[in-house]
DNA sequence: CTGAAAGCGCTTACAG
DNA sequence: CTGAAAGCGCTTACAG
């Protein structure tokens, strides 16, 4: 016997062909009870496990995923689209393609066409979701049509999903209210609440967890009413500015969403006498630069390219039956300051 | 054709045999450079790319790499060793086992011989190393024995090593020196410097990056001088005791290596009016308790799950001759806040 | 310098 | 319900 045991070593301890080892491993039917037993004994009695170069290889099936990405111009989720394409190449290597389909996250009627129009011959399905009753129907119909399911970036939790891939966003609330509450140094005044909007699940966590930490911990802060500003550049600057403008005693910036040039643009424009703690999402060039420059004090971060891998481990690892190491697929929250900003 | 091109049909377009594909892709010797060029033409105009699971069912070779780590109750070293234990169904997944080593990283006469007792048969090696002259040399003598070396967490960066896995210190030590800073907001006072050792140059990088940031940015606080502590809580516990007991304007405290459960309790015992800010490193039992206990106020961390991972996909990588991710090897200075800490 | 053949450890039809 | 044989896409001796 070899040094690790193999098919054939388990099929002659068990007395049986490789067919009916292969047959037990892989949980296929038509074995007697009384035959899985021998073979399940002579697996345990080698400590065999199966080869996965040896099975992939075998196996002549190439696995085919779609990763539903939102359109426009969202800066993190260009960078997911990225770090998508910059995969294809392990991709590959796993016998595994993918087709990438953008679609407009805002518009639940769009989303549903989309995700309706997923090929059903796909093993699996990467979705950045909103979390809205039409869109979860839709995701449970793929499902239920044998596609496997991830969300990514935000979450439908009591959709029949696999598994969320991405970061706690209520805990990442907290920490922006955290950081912002600590930064401002005791010093009191309003802070602005922007988001993109508030019907998408991880923002609205997002401001709940900030509201509650600095409601409890900071209560010289006031927050002022939430805006909304649909991920846009030019809305997030508006909003900027009409802030700064209307209040003088603003302390600090929650950027939720998308849009961090904008808001960095109008603390340009509009300078005050001791600039706000900004704190916002995702390294963007636009976040990065701000945060650099100094305009920006902390990133909240969640890694695009960790997340686009992640997804494509746990869908190969369920197209294959095969396992995940969970510790692994654990995507963190991400507090960046200027001095451990990545090279 | 199929879909995906092969080794077959490259040496059918080319002329040639699968053997002389073989030797073309690999490099291997005894090739007339005519018969090169055809193989490779053939390669492009197809766009192939060899199948790693093919390769690696073929290569009869497995690997063995060996890990050197600190002896000694450090907790992080401990996780450390836990992480690469649960990482052997990988690895041997991989065709790959790991001997695990342990020394006394502050004793170079040590670390020295346990480096030259580094089988000569193993395909790599990482190594958590002290940056010492005979131990560059000791690394120098294993990679020139022709086994490949990765440092782990603290590098030797003029060694022959292959690539340093682990954070940028001096980047870290800034990070700390910045939370730390503003943290205290804005309050005058002395901050007291903790290191494990003086000759450990993570130690070392980590706090000329924190001196820098105190120094520049933040005027009004006095770093005392570096106490060392061997990376024992019992001399942590003494050391934060004493400045607590000596300075009555302590608003800070930055340990630099292990022992934070010592500082923690000597915390405890030594109720100042204002609780120093305390930044440390590294997510244990005890830093992690006194996060959450409000003792603490951030943790630089990194993850050593994705340090052991990170080191047993590039020696593997490097053995077979594949490719590496570099984005994901790099490996993040982490900041952990009470909020941000995961599940 | 080049090629034919065996084999790595599985899975897949097919036959019985 | 079970098995014999072919084959997945490479690499490895061996022969010439």
């Amino acid at each position: 016997m070899s040094p690790v045991p193999t098919l054939s070593d388990v099929a002659k301890l068990a007395g049986v062909s490789l067919a009916t080892v292969d047959r037990v491993i892989n949980r296929r039917p038509n074995v007697r009870a009384h035959t899985v037993e021998r073979v399940r004994a002579a697996m345990a009695a080698l400590d065999y496990r199966v080869d996965p170069l040896a099975a992939g290889l075998a196996r002549r099936k190439r696995y085919k995923f779609v990763f539903l990405l939102p359109g426009g111009t969202n800066a993190f989720m260009a960078d997911l689209a990225a770090r998508l394409e910059s995969l294809t190449g392990w991709l590959t290597a796993n016998r595994a393609s993918v087709e990438t389909v953008f679609a407009d996250v805002f518009d639940p009627k769009r989303l549903v066409e989309a995700i309706d129009g997923i090929d059903r011959e796909a093993d699996g399905a990467a979705i950045v979701a909103l979390d809205h009753p039409d869109i979860l129907a839709a995701i449970d119909r793929l499902s239920g049509d044998g596609v496997a399911v991830v969300t990514l970036v935000s979450d439908v939790p009591k959709s029949q999903r696999l598994r969320f891939i991405g970061i706690d966003n209520t805990a990442a609330g907290r920490s922006a209210g955290t950081l912002l509450g600590r930064f401002t140094a005791g010093r009191a005044g309003t802070v602005a609440l922007l988001v993109g909007s508030l019907s998408l699940r991880d923002h609205v966590d997002r401001c709940l967890g900030f509201s509650q930490i600095v409601e409890r911990n900071f209560p010289h802060l006031t927050v002022l009413p939430v805006i909304e500003t649909r991920d846009e550049r030019n809305r997030a600057e508006r909003a900027a500015k009409d802030v700064l403008g209307e209040h003088p005693d603003l302390v600090g910036i929650y950027n939720v969403g998308a849009g961090n040039v904008g808001i960095a643009s109008a603390l340009r424009a509009g300078a005050t006498a001791i600039r706000p703690v900004v704190v916002c999402h995702e390294l963007t060039p636009g976040s990065v630069e701000a945060l650099r420059a100094g305009q920006f004090d902390a990133i909240l971060a969640q890694n695009p390219g960790h997340e686009v891998r992640s997804a494509a481990r746990v869908l190969l690892a369920c197209a294959s039956k095969t396992g995940v190491v969970e510790e692994q697929e654990r995507i963190r929250i991400d507090i960046f300051i200027r001095e451990n900003l990545p090279a």
